[in-house]
DNA sequence: CCATGTACCTGAAGGC
DNA sequence: TGCCTTCAGGTACATG
C-alpha cells in the first residue's frame, strides 16, 4: 500500500494536524506493533516535526523520535477526539492532551512503530530517498553499475535508492521502456537518464494524486488517493498497451507481482 | 553477491 | 452456500 508518495500524503497531514501537540500516552492494543526501544518517557513530550524518508515517517518528539513503517495495511488516521465508531484493527493509540488523537490501524499488523532515542538506528540502513533535492542522476547511475540484480530487484530495494514500491516500479519502467528482469547494470547513459527521470515523474504526479489507494490506503482523515486511476500496467493484465495495443503481460519477478508491455519494454542484458 | 522461498498476518476473490 | 487455494502495496531472514 504506501510507498514514497502515499507516506509523504500522510506526513503533510501530520504536519496540519499534531505538530505542537502533547503526547498523553501511547497505548499499544497490539503489542508487537509497538516497538519501544527506549525508557525515555513519551507522555508530556511535544511533537517538534515531521519527517520522512523513503517509506518511513518520522515523528520527532522534544528527547526521542517515533520511526512509522506502514507495510502492506498500515493507516495513521487523526481525530479530533477518539470516535465511539467502532474502528476496527487499532493497534496503537496515540493521545494528546487536548483529546484528540492520532490511531495506528493495521489489518495485517505487518507494521511498526519504533520508540528510538537515535532515528539514524533505523534509517541509516535506508538508502537516500527517491526525491531527496540531494540525489542526482549521478549517483543513480553509479549504483545501477556497481549492481548486479535486475532492475526491478534492484528499485525494490531501499539499498541505494528508497521510497518506491512495487506499484511505482512497474509503472516507472513502463514509461522509461525498460523491461522488467534488465540487468541493472546494463542501464547505462541515455536510458539511466531516462528512468531517473520517469521514476521522479511517477512520484510526484502520485503525490499530486494524493497517492494510489488499491484497497487499504487512507490519508490521514481517511480519504483515498486517485492515483490509481491513472495506472498504465499496475494491475492492467489483458488490457491493451496505450501505446502499441499489445496485452499488458503480468509475471512473478523479485517475489512479486510485474505487470509491463511485452512490446514496448525491451530487456537489456 | 544474488535469487528464491518462507515467515509475519488478515481478508477478499476465484475455482469447484 | 461453503470449502479450499491464491493473492495482496513490504521487509527480514534462511537457504542454495
Amino acid at each position: 500500500m504506501p510507498e514514497l508518495p502515499e507516506v509523504e500524503i500522510i506526513a503533510g497531514g501530520l504536519r496540519k494536524t499534531v505538530v505542537g501537540k502533547i503526547i498523553q500516552d501511547i497505548i499499544p492494543v497490539w503489542d508487537k506493533s509497538f516497538e519501544n526501544r527506549s525508557s525515555v518517557k513519551l507522555s508530556g513530550q511535544r511533537i517538534e516535526s515531521i519527517g520522512r524518508k523513503g517509506k518511513y515517517l518520522i515523528i520527532r518528539l522534544t528527547k526521542t523520535s517515533l520511526i512509522v513503517h506502514l507495510r502492506m495495511t498500515g493507516q495513521i488516521l487523526y481525530m479530533n477526539q477518539i470516535n465511539k465508531d467502532q474502528l476496527s484493527h487499532i493497534r496503537v493509540k496515540i493521545l494528546f492532551n487536548d483529546g484528540s488523537c492520532v490511531l495506528f490501524k493495521d489489518t495485517r499488523k505487518f507494521g511498526r512503530i519504533y520508540h528510538l532515542e537515535d532515528e539514524q538506528s533505523i534509517l541509516s540502513k535506508v538508502g537516500i530517498d527517491a526525491l531527496d533535492p540531494q540525489i542526482n542522476l549521478g549517483y543513480f547511475s553509479e549504483a545501477l553499475k556497481k549492481s548486479g540484480m535486475n532492475i526491478k530487484a534492484f528499485l525494490l530495494s531501499q539499498k541505494y535508492i528508497s521510497g518506491i514500491g512495487n506499484i511505482y516500479v512497474d509503472e516507472s519502467l513502463f514509461r522509461a521502456g525498460i523491461h522488467p528482469a534488465s540487468a541493472a547494470d546494463k542501464i547505462k547513459g541515455n536510458n539511466a537518464g531516462i528512468l531517473y527521470n520517469r521514476i521522479r515523474e511517477v512520484l510526484n504526479t502520485a503525490i499530486e494524486n494524493m497517492g494510489s489507494t488499491i484497497s487499504d490506503y487512507r490519508d490521514t482523515f481517511g480519504n483515498s488517493g486517485n492515483n490509481q486511476n491513472y495506472f498504465k500496467v499496475y494491475q492492467c493484465t489483458g488490457q491493451p498497451c496505450e501505446v502499441c495495443n499489445t496485452p499488458i503481460k503480468k509475471i512473478k519477478l523479485a517475489g512479486r507481482g510485474t505487470h509491463f508491455c511485452p512490446n514496448c519494454q525491451k530487456i537489456l542484458k
